[in-house]
DNA sequence: ATCTAAGCGAGACGGTACGTCCTGTCTTCGA
DNA sequence: TCGAAGACAGGACGTACCGTCTCGCTTAGAT
């Protein structure tokens, strides 16, 4: 009853022209005046060989947004947390949290509400590697000396990625760099390790 | 010539049951599977009185919402800004963020994601208020020195608010109170004043 | 669940229209290219419309040829009973046996091979009056002694619709009115009195 | 260039294997429920190899039912015309028109209404042969003097066989064999020679 | 005795129609 | 005369088969 599909056999041309024809019409129209049949339609590729591969329309889309924005994330490592999180972060407001994509992954973000599958393929594959990256390059930092020692990295992400979404999904208007930069350094701040020694006392 | 509808005429009975339909639908089936028919036929209403009230399903389940906790959120002014905010944020986090009606308010706003007069209605009635009583509470604490003269209020909200719709719409867990807690006193916290005097170094 | 339409608030002009649209696309493209989309397309009406009144393609057909021959096949009773055979005949033949409506009619038959309510409407609707009326004026024949008194009237009449039924879906060229007219004399014949007093011998 | 396949190195097994398996389907779940795919399944043939030997579905069944049924049909001259046609047609009777596969033959026939070429192999390979025989016989019999010597043998072979046909395929039950050997009778006596000098009437 | 070209099983593919569902509009009928 | 009931046009859904195709594999005839 109902094998799955045999993956080796499968076309890679397809494949592509699916995920390409579900990123282009998102950015057109709108993820959510995006279906399935336009999809096959623009793809050139019948709608059970869509079905074949994937569950729902968002399943498509967030394979192609994993596509999109999987290689442009990674942290760097310089030395200076800050910096690096500016990095990073400063990559991820371009490619997804502005500019045509940021719709068709709120899109996907929302079709996730009442799409468990969807959503938890969102969290493994999108989000959860780099809320891992994010932490361990806190981690490393904390080690070093440059957080506190008690600082509670899962809390700092949150901080760090939590109101970046927030504006995202809450139509609040996305931050400038800037404005990303003063976050990330204020959180940053906010985990500064105590100083060893006292600042000497002010004079005055 | 499509007249708007007399609201004088309108029928309160008819509206109230709408609106109870659709919430029990919502917490019943999740958003995403409630139809305007089965509101209409839950209700005893049908179709056309509906759509002469609300132009969309996300229409009617907002006005439900705010209905819900619309009045649940003063803020309280003790004198003690993180306690204040702990009080109200607090509320918020069992109203809205946990229980039944979390995943309809998810739903809401995901809708919202593709629907823009429901993305106004969504900010400028249940939104945009409270961001702006937190606001408005944070200046209240600037003006008395309880926090940096230069603390910037709105980057304060978002480092409160984001985190926790970061929580709710990515599927992360909501935080617990005492989470909650944490993340309220450290943002305060970190907008806290200079001290002039630096602190005296531990003694123990 | 699921329970009928209300048949007092169809639409008549829909109802028409879907007909319509049948049989002319039947006649067109032939009863086997046709398909419900189609005929919904044609009529301007949706397919949800044609599913609530009709459970199949053949269904609508089968009313389209309904009304079209229903009125055209009455049976005379001039007192010659192989004259008022070849009437009605002739006219079935040409109505449903020749020209544009024969593969249509013949689309329907074999449709109901696998389509048993089908079958039973046709029989009921369509074929069982006709063999009942050609029955009727056969016994009445038989009753006013122009046919034998222990004459097998629906052995008759299948000896008369027989081959043609048989001639048109075995695709075997269907009769002219000249053969069609021989056959019904030989069937007629056939069942004629043995004459009460023998013919004469032949002189000769 | 879609060269025809290499008939000498046909893989026997697959190609009984098939005519097998579409017969023992159609007589399982009826013909109009099976499917290409499904006689592929069942043979444990691929859908390329069927599609390679035969045009359509009905292709393959009525080859099958020409297995079954191809030999048993020689007409026997006993000198009596009638006994012979009774002899010929119970066969056809309970061959085809009765039991198991007079629902998979009114299929094919069905099929052939919007099939052509299947129209016209079953014509040629099915029909048309024991309609031949059918005529040959009975023009020995005119000859032999024991038809009229003007008998229509044409109009004698449908009104033997359109009955049979247009019971079965109109769905108004198949004649028992007594019924069918009245029915030949009745038409074989309608051929019958005028004789010379009339019957003396009974003297009994 | 190998080579090689075909048939073969398997099954993915583009395509078409299916029959269902829901939307948002429009009509009817009963209170 | 208003609103519930619900029929309507429209359009996407996800499924089922169609007939084609591309894979490796066997397999038999020709080398």
């Amino acid at each position: 009853m109902n094998r799955p599909p045999n993956a080796q056999r499968r076309s890679e041309k397809s494949h592509q022209a699916t995920l390409a024809a579900a990123m282009d019409l998102c950015v057109e129209q709108g993820y959510g005046k995006v279906t399935v049949e336009a999809i096959a339609a623009r793809a050139g590729v019948s709608k059970k060989t869509i079905y074949r591969w994937w569950p729902t329309k968002g399943a498509v889309v967030l394979e192609a947004l994993i596509a999109l924005v999987g290689k442009a994330t990674q942290f760097p490592d310089t030395g200076d947390v800050a910096a690096d999180m500016r990095t990073q972060m400063t990559a991820v407001l371009d490619n997804v949290m502005t500019g045509p994509h940021a719709a068709v992954y709120a899109g996907v973000i929302a079709e996730a509400q009442h799409d468990e599958t969807l959503a938890h393929n969102l969290l493994a594959h999108l989000l959860q590697p780099r809320i891992e990256a994010a932490r361990d390059r806190l981690r490393l930092a904390r080690e070093k000396g440059q957080l506190a020692p008690d600082a509670d990295v899962e809390l700092a992400v949150d901080l760090l990625y939590g109101p970046v979404y927030y504006r995202l999904l809450l139509n609040l208007g996305m931050y400038s760099r800037e404005q990303l930069h003063t976050l990330i350094d204020l959180v940053i701040g906010a985990f500064a390790p105590v100083p060893a020694t006292p600042p000497a006392p002010d004079p005055g």
